[in-house]
DNA sequence: AGTCACGGTGTTTTT
DNA sequence: CACCGTGACT
């Protein structure tokens, strides 16, 4: 009996047909991940492939590591050698080590949305441009956009021909690359376009990972965009051994420059394509399939196909209507309550699906009064937090000097007098001898009028050199922890004394147990642990990567966030016309951008395994005004015989002062909500109460092997163990990452 | 230099 | 509603 046998004939088929193109046309369920970790298995066992030259492309970081991890159980070797990686995360480090061939520094930043933000409202502070007719963001998108196609400004201007606007933006876009390149930076689009121009521009650095890359794979192949579709066949381009897996069904990305088309003409491409459909579902019951089938057929621009299960009938898709959305909220939360206390799941089992991150305000309210555990996903990033981005700004300066950016961020912040006025004529003496705005600092006795604060900027300098210098000697801890003790962050927050400036405190800890994290995973990798190394992942993590599936909470998340995850319970909330689908869509969008909204609409529907329910409120507070929507056309597109309607509307006649809350309660619930906004949003017990071992047990770390604790230190956020290991001799580690179990 | 209050504006979705 | 940027004031 070999691992293979588990498989059903098309899946086995896709798994042995390991040479020349293949396209996987892979439903909903039916098992793509199976297929793609039992083709990398088979590929090393069978076909004798060196896990090297494997590529695995995947979507998210949380799903390569579990393929990752799924890889080691079926073949318990060698997995740590395959490269499995996002987009993104493959074209950084191809970049890291070649990049000095476009001209930038090996050591470049990554600007995410915000450092983008800023750093085109520089730009159009230079070329005078009316950021009240051209906003940033729209001008930011359409620069997007034109990476995504792979177009230069050159290209954009061409296009332009007598497009006055057009031609504009071809000149901001010019401008912004510009700015970035003197910034030694590259925006999130950029490390795509980069590594296709690196492949174009260098013949023998793309024959190298041609060559390396001799077996590729992709997944969630329908959302790929132009560039990343290029940076594939570049790679494959050689032995052609590419595997794609996707299903046009659920492309949900095309606002961000999704391509349909690379996998409605992947044949065409690649005319020996073999194309392989998976067509039986092992997820859902059969009443949530045949809902998702037929909400979906309503699509015209699809490749037919109808999943099919032999799972049972399962329970029919709720849905319940409610007043408003306080009462919805409260009934999710009361059924997932009254699910726990039943015994019948855990709250890890359930999740809670919408259009748009302003909606999970309401749920957060009321599972905290219902004291039910949860995890947001998305909304405001922890890195996009003050406290953490001005200690990276630290991190960036000492890392790449060029970054302006993080220059300018940092300077003033702990106050060192250093105001508007001299850093505009820093800058300008910096701009007018082309030189970076630290470089500028550094000689800033040259600069005129600077008067008074060239002490202060020397103190600055002298400070940042100290640092830079030791660096290289240092763990990216030690030099975080430095930063913080020398510039008194901490010591000024904690002076501060209120509930925020303790919570910002907690921030910048989970900061600091983040790099001792980053360390200990290079370690275990038998990497090294740089500072760009961290920066880089620290730009590249998005929120669902952090998801940790040990922990019981309930989930909370977007429709986009949720795919590629399955749970037995789903909630979808807010369906109605005019939330989903937005109301962007109904009112501007065309036949395209309803069609893409239903595709969410059918991702969502085929997350639930077991349980789905539907929820919508006649009446809702939106951007300040209540809105009265009708019931989503996507659940009407449900057959009735499908759906168990409850009692149609809930009457369940609120008393007036549970409708609207009293003041009192208002501000109480805000206070607790702000807390949240800096307290960690999971209900994750970092530290735990006492450990399972003590000073003198045998205990057994993953990687280090068998060792004897010697010391074990309470610390304020975890335990600091000091053990002796037999094989390494001694590390000290944090008791929650390492894991250790007494033997 | 830094803080506060006001008014205008706007988000669908994200690596 | 909530955020951001601007402008006046300390």
């Amino acid at each position: 009996m070999s691992i293979y046998d588990t498989l059903n004939p098309p899946q086995r088929e896709a798994v042995a047909q390991t040479e020349g193109p293949v396209l996987i046309l892979a439903g909903a369920g039916s098992g793509k991940t199976r297929v793609l970790t039992h083709r990398i298995a088979y590929l090393m066992d069978e076909k004798g492939v060196n896990p090297w030259n494997i590529l695995a492309i995947t979507f998210t970081n949380k799903a390569a590591q579990e393929m990752r991890e799924r890889v080691d159980k079926l073949v318990g070797f060698g997995s740590e050698s395959i490269w499995v990686s996002t987009f993104h995360s493959a074209c950084v480090r191809i970049l890291r080590r070649h990049i000095d061939n476009l001209g930038y520094d090996t050591n470049f930043t990554i600007y995410d949305t915000d450092d983008q933000k800023s750093l085109m409202k520089d730009v159009c502070r230079k070329m005078n441009i009316d950021t009240k007719i051209y906003k940033e963001r729209s001008l930011l998108a359409q620069i997007s956009h034109a990476k995504d196609e792979l177009l230069t400004p050159d290209d954009m201007e061409m296009k332009a021909a007598g497009d006055y606007n057009m031609k504009k933006v071809a000149s901001v876009y010019r401008e912004y690359q510009a700015a970035l390149r003197k910034n030694n930076a590259l925006d999130f689009d950029d490390l795509i376009v980069k590594t296709v121009e690196l492949f174009e521009k260098c013949g023998a650095v793309l024959e190298y990972y041609q060559e390396r890359f001799k077996y590729i794979m992709v997944d969630e192949y329908q959302d790929t965009n132009t560039a990343q579709f290029k940076f594939i066949s570049l790679l494959a381009q050689r032995y052609q051994n590419l595997c794609v897996v996707g299903d046009d069904d659920q492309s949900i990305y095309k606002f961000r420059g999704a391509n349909i088309g690379n996998i409605l003409g992947f044949e065409h491409v690649f005319p020996d394509a073999r194309v392989i459909r998976l067509e039986q579902n092992y997820r859902s019951t059969r009443n949530i399939l045949n809902a998702a089938n037929q909400v979906i057929a309503n699509n015209t621009e699809r490749k037919a196909k109808t999943l099919w299960t032999e799972n049972e009938e399962g329970s029919k898709v709720h849905f319940r209507q409610f007043l408003n959305a306080y009462e919805e909220a409260e009934y999710v939360a009361g059924e997932i309550g009254k699910l726990k206390r039943n015994g019948l799941g855990n709250y890890r089992d359930c999740a809670i699906l919408y259009r748009t991150n302003a909606q999970s305000r309401i749920f957060e309210e009321k599972f905290i009064a219902a004291n039910i555990p949860y995890k947001l996903v998305g909304g405001v990033n922890f890195y996009a937090r003050k406290e953490i981005k001005d200690l990276l700004c630290y991190l960036k300066t000492i890392n790449n000097a060029r970054d302006d950016l993080a220059v300018q961020r940092i300077i003033n912040v702990p106050k060192r007098g250093i105001g508007a006025t001299t850093l505009g004529r820093v800058q300008d003496y910096a701009d007018n001898m082309g030189i970076s705005l630290y470089e500028a600092l550094r000689v800033a006795e040259e600069v005129p009028s600077i008067g008074r604060s060239l002490s202060k900027i020397d103190g600055f300098v002298t400070f940042i050199q100290m640092l830079k210098s030791k660096a290289d000697v240092m763990t990216v801890e030690e030099i975080l922890q430095e930063v913080i003790d020398s510039t008194g962050y901490v010591a000024e927050l904690e002076a501060e004394d209120t509930e925020e400036s303790r919570a910002r405190i907690e921030n910048i800890d989970e900061l600091i147990s983040k790099t001792v994290a980053y360390q200990e995973a290079m370690e275990e990798q038998n990497q090294s642990a740089t500072l760009s190394g961290f920066l880089e992942e620290v730009a590249l993590v998005a929120d669902i990567d952090t998801v940790d599936p040990d922990q019981d909470y309930v989930l909370l998340m977007t429709l986009h966030s949720a795919k590629g995850l399955e749970f037995p319970k789903v909630f979808m909330v807010g369906m109605e016309d005019g939330i989903f689908p937005s109301h962007m869509t109904i009112s501007y969008g065309d036949d395209g951008e309803m069609e893409e909204e239903r595709r969410l609409c059918y991702v969502g529907i085929t997350r639930a395994m077991k349980d789905l329910t539907l929820t919508c409120a006649q009446q809702r507070m939106i951007r300040g005004e209540t809105q009265y929507n009708r019931v989503s056309r996507f659940v009407r597109e449900i057959p009735r015989e499908l759906v168990d309607l409850g009692h149609t509307i809930q009457e369940k006649k609120p008393k007036v002062e549970e409708l609207i809350p009293t003041p009192a309660k208002y501000s109480k619930m805000k206070e607790i909500l702000q807390g949240r906004n800096y307290k960690p949003r999971e209900f994750k017990v970092t530290k735990a109460n006492s450990l399972d071992y003590e000073v003198g047990d045998t205990v057994r770390h993953i990687k280090f092997g068998v060792g004897i604790v010697k010391e074990i230190v309470e610390g304020g956020r975890d335990y600091e163990v000091t053990v002796e290991f037999d094989k390494v001799g001694v590390k000290k580690m944090f008791a929650s990452f390492a894991k250790l179990k007494k033997i």
